[in-house]
DNA sequence: ATTTGAGTTCAGTACGTACTAAACTGATTG
DNA sequence: CAATCAGTTTAGTACGTACTGAACTCAAAT
């Protein structure tokens, strides 16, 4: 199997995870190539300077990268012996982080929706709308944490 | 009730419509303004001159937003007898319509992971971080669908 | 036929922000 | 101490894009 070839397709498979989480995360399109790699990389574990080269991304870039991933949950870093930096690796469940904080951001469109009612509240015509919204995303925000729970059990 | 108050109110509140609409569809924040106004607005069915004064948008803008909420069957046009334009009105399941396209769109990114898996076919020790992720988004691919299932059920 | 008004198009502006390069910091190694 | 290297900071650039204003089109009204 052609090596280099297996690398270009990688590089393209990182870039489409680099979009899609770039894309439903509003962060920038480098921190989702940074957790493309780390998905994939071998090792699994690697040092900004690795990543940086593997991705053609400059040193800076990858600094910010890492905080913001880092802030997020989705990346940790890790120690080796006799080792000068740090490395980082994703974390084990990031996807499923992801996913849920997806989720849960919609259900919180509840709060807003709420507050929406309490302006309404003596004009319950005009308010049927958003009453309409409402019921859903109450709906949505009870059902995400026990969908999540039959995820765990499922997968277990 | 303070008439003026009640408005500003109003008008501060289709804002948080729009940043949450705008931020997790990736569309202009004008396109959730029209959208959050036309969930409280009195009548509910209005012009695009209206719209424009009431968010205090140009009407070029609204016209390029219109376009963007129509093809995305968030908004639909009515006409009136005796009238020269069309009205706006979103569609009785604006919101219903929003959650859906966001969850599956989380749900199709198992077809990255596959994609992933498939790169790395002959490379199963690299592929265990690919692997745990494309597991996640293949059964959320399939709780999906069910889970409105049953808010159909139980919102009739 | 002229006017009116709804709606589109387009050029131009303003603005945010992703990214780089290079200078800098500060800890570690020899 | 001098040298090295990981990592941060910052100034600057490039780029996309949301939005406006004004010119335009075209159907309806008078």
């Amino acid at each position: 199997m052609d090596e280099q070839r297996r690398d270009e397709e990688l590089l393209a498979w990182v870039e489409r995870v680099a979009a899609f989480f770039a894309k439903n995360n509003g962060l920038p399109l480098i921190t989702g190539r940074v957790l493309g790699w780390l998905m994939v990389c071998d090792p699994p574990e690697q040092t900004a300077a690795q990543i940086a080269a593997a991705i053609g991304a400059s040193k800076g870039s990858l600094s910010t990268a890492v905080r913001v991933l880092e802030a997020g949950g989705f990346v940790r870093t890790v120690t080796r012996p006799a080792e000068r930096g740090v490395r980082l690796r994703v974390v084990d469940d990031v996807w499923e982080r992801v996913a849920r904080r997806k989720l849960e951001a919609l259900g919180q469109f509840s709060g807003i929706t709420a507050d929406g009612l309490e302006i309404l509240r003596d004009d319950p015509a005009r308010a049927g709308r958003v009453r309409d919204a409402h019921r859903l995303f109450a709906w949505l925000e009870r059902e995400i944490p026990p969908l999540f729970q039959r995820w765990e059990e499922d997968s277990s």
